[in-house]
RNA sequence: GGCGGCGUAGCCAAGUGGUAAGGCAGAGGUCUGCAAAACCUUUAUUCAUCGGUUCGAUUCCGAUCGCCGCCUCCA
């Protein structure tokens, strides 16, 4: 049983989808003015591993994540790029979808864009606006937050706080309560994107689309809204004042946060030089998916560490867990069992699943997963193994690994005349080896070495890799 | 100032009122012509510090120190 801990309710709480078999959830997406940086995905892993364990439990998912295509930042940079909201959104929408695809991060089932959805957006006002929970002021549409009585429900922010009274007095915008958020919002600049309106010509705030496409593709009521925890204050806050001001009804079940990641023990920032995109660490070449095994290795709701030296420490994780899945797949034995194998496989799929179930915690299913790697490679050592043994453990490595989706074939299919060359040199090495002209064998081995060839000789052959 | 989280071996970290998972790195060993891979052994009498509760606390309570987050755009 799947307990996921609750924002709103500050509780581990049992999970179940609200209708049949179908898990509804929302993931606040990317604004894309830029490329995304490894915080950001931090949090995007960590949501594609709810999705992903979800479905392991055999649920449905109904995933959406939107795309904020019009915003303060992309405004300005659009319109120092001189190319249309389009051209500029269009390019960073592009690049998040390869970052995505080389994390190995699910697509959701829905990834709607704000400025396609700006009909659902002035519908949603209209609503606002006869329940009484608007204004207008200096041509821009506010919601009204002392009209919705459970206002600060999810963050548990008192709204009295003396900070925020002091600057309703000082604050610059024409609001009836400093706290008060927009809706709808007036160009201020001649060549601004805008859309007609009952309100006025203007653009969405960036809480509105959240609400609006969430229920438009969800419903007023669904199970999962997940996003990073800064956005718990306002953003998620302001969801749930407008969904619930214009419906009536509770808008989500679960709140699902992922926490901050750091860098170095840092906040990540541009002016320290810990800033990294994804891009950034590929190019450092790091593989994309020790990223993904770093991100991943630490519970979401917990701060992670993030540090070159743990990707290269998650490197070496991986190779051995890449090394397992090779040694199985190459496996050739006797048909049959042994017990200890099934017990270590009923441990491993045990440890995993209570380590999942346990909201999300990720390195218990971890852990479960490298003592099965020890457990399987003591048993292969020892002769003890048999080839139902490797089909089992081949097949229980794929079911966790659809969770976690850290092994993945990342080599592109090599040259066959190149691989031809290198099975010579092979040959050649080994025909040395058996003259005991070991000093002609480690030369091709180091020559080979540099060629990012690694070499392995076992008691069925020599082996090689490309490191 | 208000609210919340964290501080566990060289590093990343899990965790529980009854005596410290897992990964990486290091050391020694088995195997090997040597390696590689794999395995074995080893690395925290101790969980920031100081008190308290308890038969017993890393785990509960309080204080102190340090770090991080939200309260403003932000994953």
């Amino acid at each position: 049983m799947l307990k996921l801990q609750n924002t709103l309710t500050r509780a581990q709480e049992e999970f179940k989808p609200l209708e049949g078999n179908t898990v509804r959830m929302y993931a606040c997406g990317p604004t894309v003015y830029d490329y995304g940086h490894i915080g950001n995905f931090r949090t995007f892993v960590a949501v594609d591993v709810l999705r992903r364990y979800l479905k392991y439990l055999g649920y449905d998912v109904l995933h959406v994540m939107n795309i904020t295509d019009v915003e303060d930042k992309i405004i300005k940079r659009m319109l120092e790029s001189g190319q249309s909201l389009e051209e500029y959104t269009e390019f960073y929408t592009r690049a998040f979808l390869e970052d995505i695809k080389v994390l190995n991060i699910e697509q959701p089932e829905v990834m709607p864009r704000a400025t396609k959805h700006i009909p659902e957006m002035i519908e949603l006002m209209r609503r606002l606006a006869e329940t009484g929970h608007t204004y207008t002021s200096d041509g821009s549409l506010y919601y009204s937050i002392g009209s919705f009585p459970g206002y600060g429900k999810l963050s548990g922010l008192k709204l009295e706080s003396e900070v925020l009274r002091a600057r309703i007095d000082s604050d610059e915008y024409e609001k009836d309560d400093a706290r008060d958020f927009v809706l709808w919002k007036e160009p201020k600049e001649p060549n601004e994107p805008r859309w007609e309106s009952p309100f006025g010509e203007g653009r969405p705030g960036w809480h509105l689309e959240c609400s609006a496409m969430s229920m438009k593709y969800l419903g007023e009521t669904f199970d999962i809204h997940c996003g990073g925890v800064d956005l718990v204050f306002p953003h998620h806050e302001n969801e749930i004042a407008q969904s619930e001001g214009a419906t009536g009804k509770a808008f989500v079940r679960f709140w699902v946060h992922a926490e901050f990641l750091l860098v170095e023990g840092e906040k990540m920032a541009k002016s320290k030089g810990n800033y990294y995109t994804v891009r950034d660490l590929l190019a450092q070449g790091y593989s994309s998916m020790a990223i993904r095994y770093l991100l991943l290795s630490v519970p979401y709701r917990t701060q992670l560490n993030f540090k070159l030296a743990g990707l290269r420490a998650a490197e070496s994780a991986l190779e051995g867990l890449r090394n397992l899945r090779r040694r199985l797949s190459e496996f050739a034995g006797e048909p049959g069992s042994h017990p200890r194998i099934q017990d270590a496989l009923a441990r491993a799929r045990e440890g995993f699943e209570a380590g999942m179930n346990d909201d999300l915690n990720t390195s218990n299913a971890l852990a479960a997963i490298h003592d099965l790697r020890r457990d399987v490679n003591t048993a292969m050592d020892a002769g003890e193994f048999r080839a139902d043994d490797a089909r089992a453990t081949l097949d229980l490595l794929e079911r966790l690994n659809s969770v976690l989706g850290v092994l993945v074939e990342e080599e592109a299919p090599l040259d066959s005349a190149f691989v031809a060359e290198i099975e010579a040199r092979i040959e050649e090495r080994n025909a040395a080896r058996r003259n005991r002209d070991f000093s002609r064998a480690d030369d091709i081995r180091k020559e080979l070495a540099a060629r990012s060839i690694v070499l392995e000789d076992t008691p069925q052959g020599t082996k090689w890799k490309r490191k």
